[in-house]
DNA sequence: ATTGTGACGCGTT
DNA sequence: TAACGCGCCACAA
């Protein structure tokens, strides 16, 4: 037990979080924290994530939790110690139907618009010129 | 025990 | 517009 009680519950509420995410939509860090009310820690979802465990027997792992679908407010799967990582993410979202592209950077991003999963739904607010990030959608979360 | 490092995000410079 | 600073905190060294 390496972990304490009050971090493991918090890695807990981040996976079961991120189960709601419908297949072929993404969200970023931030929402999650959010919505399993930490939202000062989008940080800790990333860590969450990180230690998602391999093994299939877990009562949480990286094959039941569809962790490929978070990504960084950029919008941008976010870069990691190793490469192949974020690689392996974008490979795993053009799986379930995302749309991946690709930056100047080697940066792979997605469309928020099109994909974008964001139950109650925040705005970026806009300043009122041209907002056009609408999307009606409406997703209950219920339990 | 301490220190450094992030799969983040937002406010200030 | 781009950098930088800071909060947060699990983990590895």
């Amino acid at each position: 037990m390496a972990r304490s009680d009050e971090a493991e519950a918090f890695f807990a509420a981040v996976y079961t979080a991120v189960q709601q995410i419908p297949a072929g939509r993404v969200t970023t860090y931030g929402h999650i924290a959010m919505l399993i009310g930490t939202p000062q820690r989008p940080r800790q979802v990333g860590v969450a994530l990180k230690q998602l465990p391999a093994d299939a027997s877990a009562p949480f792992n990286n094959t039941n939790v569809p962790w490929q679908r978070v990504i960084n407010a950029k919008g941008a799967i976010s870069p990691r110690s190793q490469p192949s990582g974020s690689r392996n993410q974008a490979t795993a979202l053009q799986a379930e139907g995302v749309e991946v592209t690709r930056g100047a950077l080697g940066e792979f991003t997605v469309d928020f618009a099109a994909y974008g999963w964001f139950p109650n739904d925040l705005p970026s607010d806009v300043s009122g010129d041209e907002g056009e990030d609408d999307e009606g959608e409406n997703d209950e979360i219920r339990q």
